[in-house]
DNA sequence: TTTAATGTTCAAATAAAAATGAACTTCACC
DNA sequence: GGTGAAGTTCATTTTTATTTGAACATTAAA
């Protein structure tokens, strides 16, 4: 609305790379069952000189202020970004935090860890649900308990070497 | 079409279970990136006492021939399930391969590496793209060469993890 | 306490992904 | 060669996921 530019936008050279950073996430999260629009806004702050408001984020990437919105929420929930003390009024600016950890780190606590833990639930439900006991059923169910388990093994050691 | 029905079908009890375990790979596909009916074939597979044809499945899953047969095509291209030689004519039998290193061996292999792939591509495309050698920007590209050098290390840990 | 800037929510619109089904190919068997 | 069962392909339809935008909060400053 405003006609007056903030700080950094004069400035900004390479706006080529920073697309093609924007494009890297946009299609990076998708990998991770995480919308596009919420790849854009991290490349974004990744690659950015300065922290940016959700306005900022708004104008650069040409998406509505709920998407915005709803994306900077996301990523706070993961972690893969922080709140930095604004100056001028009562703004908030964003930066990315800038570890792989951060975003994986989130979507194994936010998605993955939620999927095993009702995995447990439904394999349960599904031996109570067998109750003749029948001995081809008893292996698959025993088999599907061993992939929950493994899979919950596997975690832990993807956090540690995703590392510091 | 043909009243007839196939032989294991009468003796089949326990349909909740195998709901239930159809349902449970559904979900769990969608973790990976698979669509859903990819899980329902799975899942049925998995539970099945004996491999199943194509018309099998489309029949126990009410599901198009051509979705059957994309499915099957998926899930053969990730190596999760096996044909087995068929008795009947040249109809073609199937059974899942009841590892979870097949089904996340395949995701591995098929969406997550070549993904990677490409990412290195893009990550060289970056670097040469910004010519000025700006430090803040040769920062941020050698970070994102550092989370696919570190990505690309992950899979074999995960796949040994997966084990046999 | 009003105003205006900032941010959120959610019903509706849009875009993206998946499933359908009819036309087509292939091949075993006659 | 002709027939039909088996399987594939792909343009269209359907379903699901994402984005939009307008109404609604919240609060800093006047």
């Amino acid at each position: 609305m405003t006609p007056v530019m903030s700080e950094g936008e004069m400035l900004m050279e390479n706006s080529d790379l920073e697309e093609m950073v924007r494009e890297f996430f946009a299609e990076t999260v998708k990998v991770l069952g995480l919308p596009k629009s919420v790849g854009e806004i991290y490349g974004t702050l990744f690659i950015s000189k300065e922290p940016l408001s959700l306005d900022d984020l708004v104008e650069q990437l040409t998406i509505s202020k709920g998407s915005g919105s709803q994306g900077l929420k996301m990523l706070r929930t993961l972690g893969a970004v922080s709140e930095v003390e604004g100056l001028e009024g009562r703004k908030v600016f964003y930066q990315a935090d800038l570890e792989l950890k951060s975003l994986m780190g989130g979507v194994i606590r936010e998605k993955i860890r939620p999927h095993l833990a009702n995995a447990k639930e439904k394999i349960k439900q599904m031996d109570a649900c067998n109750e003749v006991n029948d001995a081809h059923y008893d292996e698959r169910i025993r088999k599907l308990g061993n992939w929950r388990r493994r899979a919950g093994m596997l975690l832990p050691i993807l956090q540690k070497v995703l590392g510091k």
